[in-house]
DNA sequence: GCGCGACACGTTATACAATAACACAGGTGC
DNA sequence: GCACCTGTGTTATTGTATAACGTGTCGCGC
């Protein structure tokens, strides 16, 4: 699976058709994809792994987009709520999504070693979690579910 | 289920119950469970729900147990670190293991409503993201499974 | 007893993450 | 013009977490 995302890739075309992508999205959807939500998203798909709101400030700053918090923040939360980037909770910190557009409940593979971070889908309130869940009469809404580990490049690595 | 959390239960029973169990899990592994450790345990199974590190932190000081952030946050992290505590990622916060002792991955349903928390067991690397990291040569050392809805305490409450 | 390392604890300072609150600017509909 | 909505700019503040350094204590080998 070519977007389990810890093979090498054409990142160029990686970048322009993730932009493109969401372009196409967010004009179906009445959407406005102004400058600063589509330099966010380039920032995110550039780095191709999880971005913490400080650093993409750092570099909005350096283009002239924005010097303070809520103008990345703002940024991010609009590609987060639409579903165009993700939200690391383990490390606070943002990642694009590699399936825009469709409808998902994300999972994540994080390499401690090089933060690499790879997303796959998984069933939205699967398996066992989703079985006790109903036992007990919870309704899941959402889902967070991250394994951190030693992604295969880093595979024998010292430290 | 019982511990699986949303039910009333004897809480006095399950706080004394919980340090007995830590204390007795230190002395077979050698661990020290001084009082800052012991005290913020004991806040965690009062409280029966994610607390976060400068609550805890706030009832240490007055106390008289520490009064900077490290304080709480050297006992937090040798309660998790040994299994005694996890830390619910979705909410910076911390809280008592249900089943300490035991060697588990744990599993939580968070009540966006009310911030009940319950913790449920859950197969180590299992299922569908297990099988997608065996394939492509991930090793998951850890993983962070919350989910987020609604309990059933507060199914049809308003807001 | 003495030196030494391991470990817990105390304290200062700082970094990183996130939001509240208010002002302003541009469109759109009437 | 005017009300309304959405996005942006800015100031200030809160919340979360760690770096770095010093101190005290205990156990161990000598
Ligand atoms: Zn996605
Ligand atoms: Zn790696
Ligand atoms: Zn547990
Ligand atoms: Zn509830």
């Amino acid at each position: 699976m070519d977007s389990l995302g810890f093979k090498h890739h054409d990142h160029s075309t990686c970048i322009s058709g993730g932009v493109a992508a969401v372009i196409q999205s967010c004009k179906e959807a009445g959407l406005q994809f102004t400058p600063v939500r589509k330099r966010v998203l380039e920032l995110l798909l550039e780095r191709h792994r999880a971005v913490g709101a400080y650093e993409i400030l750092d570099t909005l700053r350096e283009e002239g987009l924005g010097s303070q918090p809520p103008v990345a923040y703002r940024a991010l939360d609009f590609l987060v709520k639409h579903g165009f980037a993700h939200k690391i909770e383990r490390l606070n910190a943002f990642i694009a999504c590699a399936h825009p557009g469709d409808n998902h409940s994300p999972a994540f593979l994080i390499c401690r070693s090089c933060d690499a971070v790879a997303e796959t889908a998984t069933v939205a309130a699967g398996g066992r979690l989703g079985q006790a869940a109903e036992e007990t009469g919870f309704t899941i809404e959402r889902t967070v579910l991250e394994a951190e580990g030693v992604c295969p490049n880093c595979q024998g690595k010292p430290e």
